[in-house]
DNA sequence: TTGAAAGCGCTAACAG
DNA sequence: CTGTTAGCGCTTTCAA
C-alpha cells in the first residue's frame, strides 16, 4: 500500500513536504511541489483519512442517518435534502438501516467508527448510556425515540385544521389506522381531542391497530382497512400513520366497493412523492422537508450548541379529501 | 476522550491486558479481566476502530453503495437485501448519493476512508484511474458504468418474451420511453431486434427521449408520454426505463382520455413495490432482487476473486399488460 | 499470564 | 522553504 513515505522518497523530499503539498499548508517551493505532485500521480497515491483523523483527534466528517425502513420514501426525501446541505459543508452523508434488535449495536459501531454525527430516525428506544457516550466521543446526535428526543414534530395544528375542515364537509366518524405503539400516541391524542372539539366521533377500534412496522406499510394499510370495512364498520375519514399505509387503505376501500373520497376520505402522513403518482392523489400531513432537513443538518455539523426544536407541519390537500 | 491507556490505569493493569480482554485474545486472569471490564464500564469506554484498522492495515468493514437517486425504490429493495446478507458477515452497509459532478470525488473519498467495498449503482462514467486505485487500496468493487462493468443484467430474454406475448395480443407499434443516454442503449437494441423478429414496428420517436435523470422519473414519464399522445402519435405498447416513469406514463395515458391496457400497454423496469400499490398495477421486467443482492454481497465481502456475472431477469405480468 | 517496545500513516511543533 | 521529533490509539512481537 502506497504511503506518504513512498511518495516522499520518490519525489526526493521529506514526508512533511508531501504533507504540505497535499494539505496546501505552509510553504513549499514550486519545483518541490511539482516533483511531489508527479510522484503522487505516478504512485496513484490516495491519503489515508483514517490516519489523519486519528492524529488530528477529529471524528471523520461523516453524518450517518439511522433508519428503520429503507423503503419509506419520506426518509429518503429528507436524506436527499440533508445530503445536499451537508455535502456543501464538506460532510459525507450515509444511511444505515437498523432493526429493533441491532439498534444499540449499530449505534455503538458508529461511535466506534468515530463519525461526526448521527441522526436517528428510527423510533426504537435505545440505551441512555449510549447517548451519553455519543457526547463523550464527540458524536453529535438527533434522536426521536419515545422517551428521548430533542426535536419534536408538531402535528397538532395541521390535524386540527384537517378535522375542522372535515367536520364542515359533513364527516361524522374519524378513524386512525396505526401501528403497535411508538410515537403516534401523540397523534392519537391530537385526533381524539379535535374530534371532541368539533363534535365528531373518534372511532378507537382495535381493528385499526396494525402490526406495523413488522408488517410492511402497504400491506397493513390494505389488510386492516379491508377487514375493518368487511366487518361492516365504517368511518368517514381515515387517518393513516404514513402515506404508504394510506395507499393501501385507498386500495382496500375500492376493493370493498366504496369510493375515495365520496364514501371515505383518507389522510396520510409524510407527503411522499408517491402521493401524487396515484389516483386519487393522497392528502397528507407533513413538515416542509427542506426546512426540516436544514434544521437537522445545521445542528449536526455543529452550527448550534443546544437544540430543542419544534417543527411545524401543514396539510397538503389532494383528491383523497373532499373538495 | 477515554482511551485504552486510561482504562488500563484505572484497572491497574497494562494497556495490553485491556486489549486482550477486549479482543478476547491471549490469556488474562479472571481477576484482571473483571477489573478491566469494570473500568471499561465506568469510563464508558468505546474502542476506536479507526486506530485498530490503521495498525492492522485493514480496511474498515464497511460496504458503501453508491446511488444516483435515493428516491428510486428499486435500489432500496436491493440495498435492503444486501444489508441483511452483509451484516450477517459482520459488515456494515451504507448508502451514498452521487451526482454526475461529484462522482469521482465521492469515490476518491471512499478510498481515502479505506472502506472494504463499493457497489456502484450509478451509471455515471468515472475515471479508470480510480478503478485501479480501488484495487491498489484493497477496496473491492462492482461497477456498472457504460464502458466499465463487471456485472451485466441480461434483459434480452425477458424483453423478447414480453414482445412475443404482446404480438400475440395484437400489438403493432412499440415505444420505449427512456433517458438521455446511458446503459439503456442495450435495451433499445434488444427491443428493436425483437420488434423485427415478431413483425412489430419500433417507434423510435425523439419525443420518447426524456431528460432523465436530470428530470425526475415520474415527471419525465408523465410529461413526455402526455406530449407524445397529445401530438397524435400512438403506440400500443410502451416500455419505460423504470417503474416510476411507467407510473407517470400510466397517469398521462388516462389524462389523455385513453385507457391502460385497453389502448396502450405499459411495461416498466425494476419491479418496485409501488407497482402493486397503484391501479392498474404495473407490469415490470426485473431481476430477482434477492438473487442479485446475494451475488453482489458475496463478492463484495470477498467470497470470490474474479467475477463477470450475468444476471437474469423475468417479466412480472400485471394489469398494465393485456391478459 | 503480563508488560515494554516498536510502529501503523499521518500531523503539530519546532528547529534549521 | 524544509526536515526532525514526538505522538494520535491501537496491535504485534518479544521478553519476562
Amino acid at each position: 500500500m502506497v504511503t506518504r513515505k513512498e511518495v516522499a522518497e520518490r519525489a526526493g523530499v521529506s514526508v512533511m513536504t508531501v504533507t504540505r503539498v497535499i494539505n496546501r499548508s505552509g510553504y513549499v517551493s514550486e519545483p518541490a511541489r511539482r516533483k511531489v505532485l508527479k510522484a503522487i500521480d505516478e504512485l496513484r497515491y490516495i491519503p489515508n483519512k483514517t490516519a489523519v483523523s486519528l492524529v488530528r483527534r477529529e471524528n471523520s466528517k461523516m453524518i450517518v442517518i439511522i433508519l428503520p425502513d429503507l423503503l419509506n420514501l419520506y426518509y429518503m426525501q429528507l436524506v436527499d435534502c440533508m445530503a445536499e446541505y451537508l455535502s456543501a459543508k464538506g460532510y459525507g452523508v450515509m444511511l444505515r438501516k437498523v432493526t429493533p434488535k441491532n439498534n444499540n449495536e449499530v449505534l455503538k459501531e458508529l461511535i466506534a467508527g468515530r463519525v461526526s454525527g448521527v441522526l436517528n430516525m428510527a423510533f426504537y428506544p435505545f440505551d441512555e448510556k449510549l447517548v451519553g457516550m455519543m457526547a463523550q466521543y464527540g458524536v453529535r446526535s438527533i434522536y426521536m425515540s419515545a422517551e428521548l428526543f430533542n426535536v419534536e414534530i408538531d402535528y397538532a395544528p395541521a390535524i386540527e385544521e384537517a378535522i375542522k375542515r372535515a367536520a364542515a364537509r359533513g364527516v361524522k366518524r374519524v378513524g386512525f389506522l396505526r401501528g403497535k405503539d411508538f410515537l403516534e400516541v401523540i397523534r392519537i391524542k391530537n385526533i381524539k381531542k379535535c374530534c371532541e372539539k368539533y363534535g365528531l366521533e373518534f372511532c378507537n377500534d382495535p381493528m385499526l391497530i396494525s402490526d406495523y412496522p413488522e408488517g410492511d406499510s402497504f400491506y397493513c394499510g390494505y389488510e386492516y382497512t379491508y377487514e375493518f370495512l368487511k366487518s361492516g364498520r365504517r368511518c368517514d375519514l381515515l387517518f393513516c400513520l404514513n402515506d404508504t399505509m394510506a395507499l393501501g387503505a385507498v386500495k382496500a376501500v375500492s376493493s370493498s366497493g366504496l369510493k375515495v373520497p365520496e364514501d371515505i376520505s383518507i389522510i396520510g402522513f409524510d407527503n411522499i412523492l408517491t402521493d401524487l403518482y396515484v389516483t386519487p392523489t393522497i392528502t397528507s400531513i407533513s413538515t416542509d422537508v427542506h426546512e426540516q432537513a436544514e434544521i437537522y443538518a445545521s445542528y449536526l455539523c455543529g452550527a448550534k450548541e443546544v437544540m430543542v426544536q419544534n417543527i411545524s407541519t401543514r396539510v397538503y390537500y389532494r383528491e383523497s379529501f373532499p373538495e
